[in-house]
DNA sequence: AATATATCCAACCGCATCCGA
DNA sequence: CTCGGATGCGGTTGGATATAT
């Protein structure tokens, strides 16, 4: 009855990689890019589900990642984007390069959510927590008020309402938490503020395309290429990934991430034996 | 210093969706 | 059109670490 789970078979692993699978891993996907991922535990001689091997790929070892708490316009930019599209992580996480689903959800549910709280503001709603407690009747989730297809007019509507409210989160923030200002980088201050100044760019951010900003940054296979092939738009640019297999990354500002990963891959073999 | 409690985040689970046969 | 396998997604868990008592 029902689906048979993916990770039933005897002698697969669970649990917290160890620093051997990662390299494994790594060396895996640089040299044949992302194909089934079912076939990858296997082909890299790995005992994990796929499932587990995408996971652990792309929330950690992807070395377009970009590590460390999220930036003040990061997290402005969640919050945003939370309000239109609700609990969908995985297209918050699309509109920010270099962050994964998983990450953003810790980070909503473990630092945003509180903020929001202390703030009065519902993280559900985005509502002023006083307010909602008089319409509640009426008041539903921010994603139940979403357009399936994005084309809910309500919700452009009031684009210029709900940017002023993340405007004043925004400015509120910057007024309690000069931590957080010192933490956000210029770039990121001119991505939110070009983003939010520009109101057809600020439309697309929650609407299904890819933004420009995004573009730039993708390196995600598009989904209409067949998953066996190593999509071309990955691998053609990014050449230097394959590079990166058998020498330093260091000029492409991902020493940090790969330096990193294979850092604690020694650091954890050293504390293994 | 020891213990309890809170917090964080990597990883898992199960359902949804996609896509080819 | 239907079915089944593969992948993606969001919610949840559990272990590690930090902080409070």
């Amino acid at each position: 009855m029902g689906r048979q789970p993916c990770c039933d078979k005897l002698g697969v692993k669970k649990g917290p990689w160890t620093a051997e699978e990662d390299k494994k891993l790594i060396n895996f996907i640089l040299t044949n890019g992302q194909c089934c991922w079912r076939a990858v535990p296997k082909l890299a001689g790995l005992k994990r589900c796929g499932k587990s091997c995408r996971l652990r790929w792309t929330n950690y070892l992807r070395p377009d990642l970009k590590r460390g708490l999220l930036t003040q316009a990061e997290e402005q930019l969640v919050i945003d984007l939370h309000a239109r599209l609700g609990n969908r992580w995985s297209k918050i996480a699309a509109r920010l390069p270099g962050r994964t689903d998983n990450e953003i959800k810790n980070h909503w549910n473990t630092h945003i959510k509180k903020k929001l709280l202390k703030m009065g503001i519902d993280p559900v709603t985005h509502e002023p927590l006083n307010k909602q407690a008089t319409s509640q009747n009426s008041s539903t989730s921010p994603a139940e008020h979403l357009p399936q297809a994005g084309n809910n007019n309500n919700n452009i509507n009031n684009l210029d309402e709900a940017k002023e409210t993340n405007h004043e989160i925004l400015n509120s923030e910057e007024n309690s938490s000069s931590s957080l200002a010192e933490n956000s980088s210029g770039e990121d201050s001119l991505l939110l503020d070009s983003i939010c100044s520009d109101d057809s760019l600020y439309d697309s951010l929650w609407l299904d395309e890819t933004p420009l900003v995004e573009a730039l940054w993708d390196t995600t296979p598009k989904p209409q290429n067949n998953d066996m092939n190593f999509p071309p738009s990955w691998e053609d640019n990014c050449a230097w990934l394959l590079e990166c297999q058998d020498f330093g990354i260091h000029d492409f500002g991902f020493n940090d991430i790969k330096s990193n990963a294979l850092q604690t891959i020694g650091v954890e073999e050293e504390e293994q034996h």
